[in-house]
DNA sequence: TTTATAATTGTAACAGGTACACTATGTTTA
DNA sequence: TAAACATAGTGTACCTGTTACAATTATAAA
């Protein structure tokens, strides 16, 4: 048969979405090396011949945004041969949904938060990538409360109902939404107010421990009898 | 920033899956060379420079096979250093759902089918991603029916059952499967019956034209209004 | 004290899912 | 040819969750 070079480079590229401003928010970082140097595009780089994929993408987050200890879920792997614009380079994409407030600190001017409705020209096919991770997590929130994810440790159930709203790209029922957001496994109502507001304060909740024992554990659903 | 060596080995790995004498089997090979020689594993081979990942997944089917033209579907991305015993090798796993009718032809004493609830040992981490597969196979089927990937071109509803039952690995009510399945989109009433039972015989459904349009079209759901 | 603004709350209609048992039809056999 | 058999086929009541929809409450600012 056909004797072809048959080792690839393989990266690892990491889409990390939050809510800031109001808006949905992907974390970019300005390219420093060809090609595309100047560009934004997503966190990424090379895996090690010693690490698996989840260990690469956690080392390749930490060392370009010094974000660390935030559950890294695989997304899809992106192999098309002109993805870039060099050499062969098949890249595993990851993403997670994060609180800003979390890694608020590690902003400068070459790594930063972009609306993911208004992005600039992106380097690779990293538009695509986020795009894919966008539709995934619509998928997840239509499955399970992953909004704990994005808010703050305390929040009020407009902020929770406005994160849903940003994901979905929709605007849902408060009363309803409210009933089914109350019903959420692990939500704790807190005796504590918001005092941002200069009207009539809103209520804190908070979520009680998180579990993720499992990687997949978005997938687990209650049992039916 | 410590410098290691970038170029890995990468292959796609295929599932296969089909319902068969009244049960879920996946397709498997005997290994023709080491490592594992003689080990049952999916159909698997190294991706080429100048193929995409769908591509060499389809190439690499029929090559080994002689199975084509089915909708394959990506399923995640194993690197673990330690899954390959000699080198590292990343693989990208897809999977596909189909009539075992289509490709009966190919079974030999080296490519045969086997059922999923007794597998023989296998080579590699391909135990884990044949019940990766299974996961999402059964994600997919509370979403979408499937099921038409696995079922002869024309079925009776009874086989429909069957085959969500195998799936799901638990039994359904008739008359509720029955009422739900007579819903689903594109399913054709026939005026022809089955003539295997030596019973009553049972009316015979088809599939009108499958809509594969896109690549993820299982995600698809109805516009809520 | 009044006003402005956001927070908070309930109910009725509807849709979908579940549990559940008998009748119909063709084949086999006595 | 009639009775027995085995599988195909069917409807309803209940429960649960979703949707649509508007008035009242609490605080800060004026």
């Amino acid at each position: 048969m056909f004797n072809e070079i048959k080792t690839h480079e393989i990266t690892v590229d990491i889409v990390i979405l939050t809510i800031k401003n109001n808006s949905l928010q992907v974390l970019l970082i300005k390219r420093q090396n060809e090609p595309f140097k100047g560009k934004w595009a997503i966190p990424g780089g090379y895996v090690r011949m010693s690490e698996n994929l989840d260990e690469a993408a956690m080392r390749v987050l930490k060392e370009k945004t010094n974000v660390d200890n935030i559950y890294l879920e695989q997304l899809y792997t992106f192999g098309d041969p002109l993805r870039h614009p060099i050499s062969r380079v098949i890249t595993c994409a990851y993403f997670a949904l994060i609180r800003a407030e979390d890694i608020e600190i590690i902003s400068t001017p070459d790594i930063d938060w972009h609306k993911v409705s208004n992005l600039p020209p992106l380097a690779f096919d990293h538009k695509e990538i986020i795009n894919y991770s966008l539709k995934r997590t619509r998928e997840r929130l239509e499955m399970c409360p992953v909004a704990y994810q994005l808010l703050n440790e305390k929040f009020t159930l407009t902020e929770m109902q406005k994160a849903y709203e940003l994901i979905m790209g929709k605007s849902l029922d408060k009363r309803n939404f409210r009933k089914k957001a109350l019903q959420t496994e692990g939500l704790v109502e807190l005796d504590e107010f918001s005092k941002t507001s200069s009207k009539r304060p809103a209520r804190l909740y908070k979520f009680e421990t998180i579990k993720l024992n499992s990687k997949r554990a978005h997938f687990i659903k209650k049992e039916k009898k």
